[in-house]
DNA sequence: TATCGTAGTGCATTATATTGCTCTTTTTCA
DNA sequence: TGAAAAAGAGCAATATAATGCACTACGATA
């Protein structure tokens, strides 16, 4: 999985709200080793997991036609 | 994997370019099956296979914060 | 109403995401 | 500048996403 840009803004969101891997992982009830893995751009999330990680952090997934420049 | 509106604007955007998910799912380059899991819901696509599926359909993924209301 | 194109399904297999545990490395800061 | 906290990594086990194939279901239409 190479790295992509949702996974930069999960990481800075994170670092905004100023709470650890540990926690965050905790309250999205997914593993510390998963969002680890993916934080260091070696996952590969399933939508339900980014899902998970999004709500806590007050984020949304959005998924739209891309304008042309 | 429960239904979410990001599969729905896959289906959405697929119908009103007018492809089969055969073909689809040729472009993106991922098998048929997993695409036909994906719109009807059954599946739970990884980040990898959404982002093969935006990029054929000319959509983006995107997370940011959630607005209030 | 037979046929054709497309969508959806069952099943078995393979690839890989998720996980817990433990340990190392890096960062933080008193 | 040393201890504590946090991040990152190796490993093995388990869960499940991805896949191909063969088949069924369904809608349009000739």
């Amino acid at each position: 999985m190479h790295y992509d840009k949702i996974i930069e803004k999960l990481k800075q969101r994170r670092e905004i709200l100023g709470i650890t891997q540990e926690h965050l992982s905790e309250l999205a009830g997914i593993g510390k080793r998963t969002l680890n893995l993916i934080e260091t751009g070696k996952g590969n999330p399933t939508l339900s997991t980014l899902l998970k990680l999004a709500e806590v952090l007050g984020m949304e997934l959005d998924l739209k036609v891309k304008q042309p420049k």
